[in-house]
DNA sequence: TTCTTGGTTATCATATATGATAACTCTAGT
DNA sequence: ACTAGAGTTATCATATATGATAACCAAGAA
């Protein structure tokens, strides 16, 4: 919540968001479609109208812990511009 | 169909299937899977006791042109002794 | 042949993701 | 103060993923 909120403001900051676009670490799921949308400079309506849906379930997407289907994770990549792959590393 | 059939046969043998194994490429989402339960070395009611389902789900998920959601992935991912991540490369 | 093992298919019930709409907050400008 | 833009939340309807069970096929071994 505070910290949605506060990477909100902070990505506001152009430079601070440049340097945030370039870590392409392992993020949990919603910080990679977070750092897709960012990437792309979207808005949450763009992307929806892109994936022809609405603007609310983009939010919903990105917010509510999410556990979208691997077809609405591919239309949100594409909507940002992004191909998408697994990537599956052996747990030891 | 036969493609699938193909697969499972020339997997039987050893030698190509290690070689399979090798291969860490961009395949659609159901060759991703059948490679991780492939390299674990389970059959599918091992892993569909590991996901607390049954097997028969786990061949419509290998099978039938799959749509799983994030967590199901996961599931998936971690029965088979993966971690699991999104890798987003940008369109062009 | 018969049995076993791994995988497939069909089907139904249920849970949940998604679509759609509306009302709301917050912020930045003007 | 007012407005517009971006995002959030609540809610309902509908589509679809998932769970569960049973019957089936194909291949290999005894």
């Amino acid at each position: 919540m505070s910290l949605q909120r506060l990477k909100q403001r902070v990505l506001k900051n152009p430079e601070v968001k440049a340097e945030y676009d370039k870590l392409e670490d392992e993020f949990n799921l919603i910080d990679q479609l977070l750092t897709m949308r960012s990437k792309a400079g979207l808005t949450q309506e763009q992307v929806a109208e892109r994936m022809q849906t609405n603007k609310s379930n983009i939010s919903r997407l990105e917010r509510g812990n999410a556990n979208p289907s691997w077809s609405t994770l591919l239309k949100y990549a594409h909507a940002c511009g992004f191909e998408l792959s697994l990537q599956a590393q052996k747990m030891h």
